[in-house]
DNA sequence: GCGTTACGGTAACATCCGTTACGGTAGAAG
DNA sequence: CTTCTACCGTAACGGATGTTACCGTAACGC
């Protein structure tokens, strides 16, 4: 029984080391002998706990997903309005600190070797299209005047603009400090009349 | 002369298929056996081109900036008004077509890449920088009543979905098709104000 | 026409990679 | 306490990688 809870803790434990080598070291190092390395470990453990090198970066890429789904639940969850559970949705994903920077790069790293990797590329797909949903789901609720196409189409902006400032800042930090990513966001979200009720958009209360 | 010519010309073949490598089988398999295979040479003529590996992957780094560069330039000339000219300038950095998605991808994988090569890293920053300050002036010249502080906000905001869409598609396009890449171009550029004037400004409905 | 030189292909080198097989050991079962 | 089993570290293997050394060859100067 504790068996059990170790093996899986081990996984957790070795998908963190998959994202440490990742951040650190890049893709070209995220080598079987580099996530042991990081983890603690031998290689022996890492081929016991996973049959492959494919299988261990497919759980750190999964596991990756489960860990901002479950953050990103609870910003919504906890949110007063529609639209700030928008804001405050699409502000985790930008790479405003250590923690947000590093996750940017691990990202990236898994998009990266999803171009060799089926597996990858289909996880990435899977996810982006949930995520997807959620920010057009967010974006309907905090306008629900819009017709569904342009509520698609201000999600996707919203969308491709937070990865994309956490892509530029996640490879250049200083060019690009934490008020400026969040002064983007909050100029988009004004701009496409999603802002604070308070400031401009005018609410059903 | 002709030396000069074939070897500057030998360069940019060899570019061509790091480009090539890295679009079709990613990072990982990016190896300069894979290159010399792609450029139709063995890896005697690489390693007689270039001192090392590094060397080939910062030379075909800079050829991929100064392509755009001179396609951005030849966009930004012929455009009729700053207006257009922005959008012609950004609309070129999304992924349309199998020419600009493959570019994405080559992107990425030299950001992944940069994760580990100081030099690559280097490069990356500095020519983020002049993008950046291009679509800058081109922001400022669409709307010159706007404060400095606006112009890099938005400019930043539109840097970044530009990108964020090209990754999104590259790795999706199935799910991304042009037109609604174009769209959500459109639409962001509508909202910050800098949409075509004789189209006016449209509201959501 | 001939010697020289530079160019590029071939092959080898040491190293590192993913993966496998084996052995020791710690903990559970009785 | 003994036995056994599951776990994991060690070490090896075949293959691939970056890099180097060597050698044939084709172009250029005289």
């Amino acid at each position: 029984m504790s068996r059990l809870a170790d093996r899986s803790a081990q996984g957790e434990v070795l998908s963190r080391a998959v994202w440490d080598v990742l951040a650190e070291q890049g893709l070209e190092r995220l080598t079987v002998r580099a996530v042991a390395a990081a983890a603690g470990c031998t290689t022996g453990l890492v081929m016991h706990r996973f049959p492959n090198r494919q299988a261990l970066l497919l759980h750190a890429r999964q596991l990756l997903h489960e860990v901002t789904r479950a953050r990103v639940e609870e910003l919504e969850a906890s949110a007063m309005t529609p639209g700030a559970a928008l804001r405050a949705v699409l502000r985790q994903g930008l790479a405003t600190d250590p923690q947000t920077r590093q996750e940017a790069v691990v990202w990236m790293g898994f998009l990266a070797a999803a171009v060799s990797d089926e597996d990858l590329i289909t996880e990435h797909r899977r996810n982006n299209r949930v995520w997807r949903e959620r920010v057009e789901r967010l974006t309907a609720a905090a306008a629900p005047e819009w017709e569904p196409r342009h509520v698609a189409t201000v999600a996707l902006g919203l969308i491709a603009m937070a990865e994309g400032i956490a892509a530029l800042a996640a490879a250049d930090p200083d060019a690009f400090p934490a008020e400026e990513q969040e002064a983007a966001l909050d100029a988009a979200l004004n701009a496409y009349g999603l802002g604070f009720p308070a400031e401009g958009r005018e609410g059903p209360d």
